[in-house]
RNA sequence: GCGAGUGUAGCUCAGUUGGUAGAGCAUCACGUUGCCAACGUGAUUGUCGACGGUUCGAAUCCGUUCACUCGCUCCA
């Protein structure tokens, strides 16, 4: 059963009609790099960061959660050098149109592309989103928008760490957004100007670090195996040859997008430059102390970084499918793990005379999933309406239904149903969804 | 930001040489139907991306701008 690979534009105009993702101020003309989460859509996005956060924080004994504030002091983005380093000098070349970081360019008069001196004056790009604090505009009031949510974990880490009663080796975890003024925003939501990241930062000691990169490594590939449902097909790794500054070991999992392989999360040996740099610019000391062997480290970092949007997007990509049922008849099924379908059981009474005890019936339902109760159109109708959103279960109530207290229960993959007792229906479909 | 392309109802699109807008689908109501896009009748929807100009008259011509797609660049 091959088909044909979903198209961005098919994605994007899903998105739009049924309510997962549109353009933020649409009635403005829209705002670049801008996207806002609808009904369907914040169910979703929602979902996978509790299935991330169940994954990271609340089944582990050893990572910590942490929920930090947007702004903070602008000395830790001075610290972390994302004021210097994110800030580049381009230029472009006026003949070839290629552009060029300053830095970068053996003779900054000459396009390296093709070696004209026709270039514009160097411009500087600072991805980093600025806002004053305070009612004084100057420059001693400038605040930055976080552009990664992992600094406020480090800036953090002996609260956490005392409060938690942790010891080395734990890990903080934390979900959030993120803003970056990002040249050219791109490619729906996959690059964006404001996104969530979900972050964990695991902090040990120098010489086990590289067995934590890896199996943290291991752990979040399962987590695309086991609990997204990624296959080998989806997803690959990359190793990175040339590391960031403040990297030891690197790696990019990537997903496979209609417009090619993309990066949905980086898992990073980041040594101790973070918490070095705290160090030095806090002046405070951020080493931690080891009373087993009496002495004090600075602890090493592994990171395991995602973004939220581009896993929202990966899975809307894979899940996207318009399945041939017969001759010129297809129906467009997006077959999301049912963990993070944005509905996970309908309710649909098969007439609308059964309107009442139906309602009564997803009351109940709705107490323990993701649910929604349609009664409008034919019941194929409807069916084909949940298909398109991504519910794993229909649940129908007949004329039968008040007779025997049973219901059928319709699997969105298979289109066969299922006769359960009312009785057992929570049991039923939360062993189906949760496993 | 630079270059190229695109922009008409919620979606997909039509709109002839400038004469103030249509189709299919979707949505809603009523009837019908009783488990996979039925059908019938009726209804809603657009300052033709925005602003400005030319013209007696602009969706159609010109300018600016915004957004989207692709390339350069960058990254979660």
């Amino acid at each position: 059963m091959s088909k044909e690979p979903v198209q961005m534009e098919q994605i994007v105009s899903l998105c739009k009609r049924r309510g997962f993702i549109f353009q933020s101020s649409e009635i403005y003309g829209g705002y670049n790099g801008f996207w806002d989460y609808g009904p369907y859509g914040v169910r979703m996005k929602r979902a996978i960061e509790q299935l991330w956060w169940n994954f990271m924080v609340e089944t582990r004994t050893n990572v910590e959660g942490l929920d930090s504030t947007v702004i903070c002091h602008p000395k830790v983005w001075k610290a972390s050098g994302h004021i210097d380093q994110f800030s580049d000098e381009m230029t472009d070349c006026k003949d070839c149109k290629n552009r060029h970081r300053v830095d970068q360019m053996e003779d900054p008069t000459t396009c390296p592309a093709c070696g004209s001196k026709n270039l514009t004056e160097p411009r500087e790009f600072n991805l980093m989103m600025k806002t004053y604090v305070g009612p004084i505009f100057d420059e001693d009031h400038v605040a930055y928008l976080r552009a990664e949510t992992c600094q406020p974990i480090f800036v953090d880490f002996h609260q956490v760490r005392v409060a938690s009663r942790q010891k080395l080796p734990f890990g903080i975890a934390q979900i959030g957004k993120a803003f970056r003024n990002e040249i050219t925003p791109r490619n729906f939501t996959f690059r964006s100007r404001e996104f969530s990241q979900m972050e964990m930062e695991f902090f040990c000691e120098d010489e086990n670090a590289m067995e934590w990169y890896e199996y943290w490594r291991d752990q979040r590939l399962k987590y695309y195996s086991e609990e997204l449902q990624f296959t080998a097909d989806d997803i690959r790794t990359h190793d990175h040859d040339k590391l960031a500054h403040y990297a030891k070991a690197a790696m990019d999992i990537e997903f496979k997008f209609p417009f090619g392989w993309g990066e949905l999360e980086g898992i990073h040996h980041r040594g101790t430059w973070d918490m070095d740099q705290h160090q030095e610019f806090s002046g405070q000391d951020l080493q931690y102390m080891d009373h087993d062997n009496q002495r004090k480290v600075t602890p090493t970092v592994i990171e395991t970084s995602v973004g939220v949007d581009r896993t929202f997007l990966a899975v809307l990509c894979k899940a996207y499918d318009d399945e041939e049922i017969k001759e010129g008849e297809s129906r467009l099924v997006l077959r999301i793990p049912a963990k993070i379908a944005p509905v996970q059981a309908a309710v649909l009474p098969l007439s609308k005379k059964l309107s009442e005890p139906a309602e009564k019936l997803f009351a109940d339902v709705g107490k323990y999933f993701r649910s929604e109760f349609d009664v409008t159109g034919s019941i194929g109708k409807r069916y084909r309406r949940q298909d398109e959103i991504g519910t794993p279960f229909c649940i129908t109530y007949d004329f039968d239904s008040a007779e025997d207290d049973a219901v059928t229960v319709r699997n969105r993959d298979t289109m066969e149903q299922d006769r359960v007792n009312v009785t057992e229906l929570r049991a039923y479909l939360d062993k189906k969804i949760n496993g």
